[in-house]
DNA sequence: AACTGTGGCATTTTGT
DNA sequence: ACAAAATGCCACAGTT
């Protein structure tokens, strides 16, 4: 029979696979998953480690194999015992190692179900053909037993998807609390349909029910009768599951949905970071999965649903105010409130559609659930598909580091890219060259893996590189002999993903299979882009910060030598970050100088066009003659602006700072230095009259821990004592506003949260000096404008205004 | 990991 | 002699 794998789940050494036949008929399979680890004696102890684990008390297997541990091969003991059994076996590895008889114990901390995955070869989000046989009943599903695997097939399966989102009004005049609050509505979508439940009040649109625990219920039908593969959520492990969850231990309602009939499970416990699983449905949470994943290619600021949907889906923001929720509790009257829920499932629904491909393509690529990687960061997506790998290379798995080795690794640092110091100023013709995926290049070219460093050839050593780490210098070799895990792994993604993207080109943009292969290459990409940084990452089971040192140090030395073979051939070359040079050109003729620099690298590296630009400007450091790095602006040939580090760019501005700036830096990069002047002076009139509406001046802040550790009256802090005062639930994460208003002393004793704020209240002295002028004055300087001829007759703009 | 920049706070320097 | 201004350092947020 052929079956599509939703997950894997265990109860001891019992695996339940949930899966659904060629019917879409739920289907439980069976099997017991033998459970082993792998001692990896020392040579000489071989026969006595051998001998004291088979006189072991316990029911056990022992065989000899041959194995790789990080590239060397060693004779390991394969323990097969019961998961009862494991203690005893572990406190006799202890014994062992302590001793120094062993190098260790292996891979007894992969899951159960993680092994059978690798023992059998299957893994979710994929169809394969097993040979079982029916035992009968378990709830709605057919119980199987697997016999044996007989092989994946390759073909689609359609993903049955419902979004929901719940509503609290208790919420439009405090944050809504469990214990307390009643949910109002559970909206549903499943793509066709919507369900809005609601409850207490009238309202069109959705479907009324008596009260709370008729609202839970109805949504446990909805849920049973739809029968979906996944329920997806915007920010639902932290709220609408977690208050689904609690509200119906307060009502003492039992959900049966969920193929265990268990409804929602806790998974995990820890206290603000709660995680919810549902047995045989997969959670997707999108908003842990853009935060984790995604955040980085966005424009966004906020993640919030709204934002992500307008960037992603082009779908315009809807205005629902606190007073919407007010009004609709205080008249009774939900319709708003339907409508408002109506249209945020069906956003969550359309945006979980738009990365539902992505989502499949790295749960396959990595063998987790959909679940599972919803939940992932970069570093689990790569370990994750590591270990899948690992077998077809005969490598045990190591173990994931203790709490103390995590710590240790933390300490220590190295010497990570270079960044030239540009020159402050405004030039024309400017092309900026940059290495494509550089580090994973650098990766496969020199070979850099926990495998190949320090290998004992002496042909190996002869090319070296120093890296220096916080332990000091030292020079660094990678084996020439034998290609190591990790570049391996690379190249095949590497050649994985060039393959695709050819393909992809004589593929229809509109067809399926184009958005499949589209999200896979896209998948590699991540995975790609991903491993330098976990290979230094504190708690990766394949961790190696030397190897994370020496591909900066190749890094650097690349990007050295492309600066000195342009300024060799007379170019001018004013800054440099990492893997890009930003070169001045005669014209734009010059770029041919590329192709002659790409025949002197060694390959696979290749110098890429990035862009060219019209002009670009570069400023001083505040308060320093030297350029400050990491901050520029650049015009583009299509009128296009970038701005990189500029305060215009950054969250913790007021939007009238952003705004100036960003039009500050546009008439400068296209030479109007009257229109600056004029502009300003405008501006500055602007904000002294209070023309412009209070939003402009709101500052926020990110709380980047709990609000009790602050140890600074910082404004953002005193802002979230307001907020708390006020009955605001302070979190980790919270984003405070302020405004700075007139007064006397610190900036900290007058600001006030924006719902304190009448009248459009705010300093204008503070937002000209500190918000406007102070941002814009390195542009200023550079244009060679002074303060006096904005406002003519002054000798000083500041005085001006005191 | 590298880098920029703000505001708070304690101390030193400077102006009157 | 005193206060205001400058300075240096720290904590903190955020971008690349």
């Amino acid at each position: 029979m052929e079956f599509f794998i939703l997950s894997i789940e265990h109860e001891k050494q019992k695996i339940l696979i949930f899966a659904r036949d060629e019917n879409r008929n739920k289907c439980i399979i069976e099997y017991f998953q033998p459970f082993y680890v792998y001692v990896i004696p020392k040579g000489e102890y071989f026969e006595e480690v051998k001998r004291k684990i088979e006189e072991l008390n316990i029911n056990k297997e022992v065989s000899v194999e041959r194995k790789k541990w990080i590239g060397r091969e060693y004779r390991v003991l394969k323990v097969t015992i019961s998961l009862d059994d494991y203690e005893t076996l572990k406190s006799l590895c202890d014994r062992l190692k302590e001793e120094g008889k062993i190098i260790g114990k292996k891979e007894a901390d992969i899951t159960i179900t993680k092994k059978f995955s690798l023992d059998n070869n299957v893994y979710p989000m994929r169809w394969y053909e097993m040979e079982v046989e029916f035992k009968g009943k378990m709830g709605n599903a057919n119980l199987y037993k697997l016999k044996r695997v007989i092989r994946e097939v390759e073909k689609p399966y359609e993903i049955k998807a419902i979004s929901i989102d719940i509503e609290i009004l208790a919420g439009g005049r405090k944050m809504p609390d469990p214990s307390r609050d009643p949910i109002d509505i559970i909206g549903i979508f499943d793509g066709k349909d919507y369900y809005i439940l609601y409850w207490g009040a009238e309202g069109n649109g959705g479907i009324k029910v008596r009260n709370e625990y008729e609202l839970l219920k109805k949504f446990d039908e909805i849920v049973k009768k739809i029968d979906p593969d996944v329920i997806v959520g915007y920010n639902s492990h932290n709220f609408d599951l977690n208050y689904i969850y609690e509200r119906s231990k307060v009502l003492n309602f039992n959900f049966s949905f969920g193929w265990d009939g268990k409804g929602i499970v806790l998974s995990k416990k820890k206290e603000e970071d709660r995680r919810f699983k549902i047995f045989g449905i997969q959670h997707v949470d999108l908003f842990v999965f853009i935060s984790n994943i995604l955040a980085g290619q966005l424009k966004s600021e906020v993640l919030s649903l709204d934002n992500v949907a307008k960037e992603i889906l082009g779908i315009g923001k809807e205005e629902v105010t606190l007073e919407t929720f007010r009004d609709a509790v205080d008249l009774k009257e939900y319709s708003k409130v339907i409508s408002y829920n109506k249209r945020d499932v069906e956003i969550t629904y359309m945006l979980y559609k738009h990365f539902e491909q992505l989502l499949i393509e790295l749960s396959k690529i990595t063998g987790q659930t959909l679940y599972e990687t919803s939940l992932s960061t970069y570093g689990v997506l790569v370990e994750s598909y590591l270990i899948k790998r690992s077998r077809e290379f005969n490598e045990i798995i190591p173990n994931r580091p203790k709490e103390e080795e995590a710590r240790e690794r933390l300490r220590k640092s190295y010497i990570g890219a270079l960044v030239l110091e540009p020159e402050p100023g405004l030039y024309k013709n400017i092309a900026v060259f940059d290495f494509r995926s550089l580090y994973p290049s650098i990766i496969m070219a020199y070979n850099i893996s926990p495998d190949t460093i320090r290998c004992e050839h002496e042909d190996c050593k002869k090319e070296q590189i120093t890296i220096e780490t916080s332990d000091g210098k030292v020079p660094i070799w990678f084996c020439k002999k034998e290609k190591g895990f990790i570049p391996t792994i690379l190249n095949q993604i590497f050649e994985e993903r060039v393959k695709i993207k050819k393909k992809l080109k004589e593929l229809d943009k509109n067809s399926e299979e184009y958005r499949i292969m589209d999200a896979r290459q896209y998948a590699l990409k991540i995975l790609l882009n991903s491993t330098y940084g976990y290979l230094g990452f504190a708690v990766s089971r394949w961790y190696c910060l030397d190897c994370a040192a020496a591909v900066t140090a190749y890094g650097r030395t690349f990007i050295k030598k492309v600066i000195d073979l342009l300024r060799d051939k007379g170019y001018k070359v004013i800054y440099g970050d990492t893997d890009s040079v930003f070169v001045l050109l005669r014209s734009k003729e010059d770029i041919k100088i590329l192709d002659e620099i790409n025949n002197i690298l060694p390959k696979p590296l290749e110098l890429e066009l990035e862009n060219f630009y019209i002009s670009g400007i570069f400023v001083e450091r505040r308060g320093e003659v030297k350029g400050a790095k990491k901050k520029y602006a650049l015009l583009s040939e299509d009128g296009s602006i970038k701005l990189r580090g500029f305060e215009a760019v950054r969250r913790d501005w007021s939007e009238i700072a952003k705004v100036v700036q960003e039009n500050v830096l546009r008439l400068a990069l296209e030479g109007n230095r009257t229109g600056i002047i004029e502009y300003l002076r405008k501006i500055i009139n602007d904000i002294r009259s209070k023309k412009l509406s209070l939003n402009m001046f709101i500052i926020r802040e990110q709380l980047r821990k709990k609000l009790e550790k602050y140890e600074v009256e910082a404004p953002h802090v005193v802002a979230a004592k307001k907020y708390k005062q006020r009955g605001y639930k302070i979190t980790e994460g919270f984003i405070v506003e302020y405004v700075v208003c007139k007064g006397s002393g610190k900036v900290s004793e007058r600001i006030k949260i924006p719902e304190e704020c009448t009248n459009n209240e705010y300093d204008p002295e503070y937002y000209i000096e500190k918000q406007v002028l102070q941002p814009i004055d390195g542009i200023l300087k550079v244009l060679g404008i002074t303060k006096e001829q904005i406002i003519s007759g002054h000798k000083d703009i500041l005085s001006f205004f005191k």
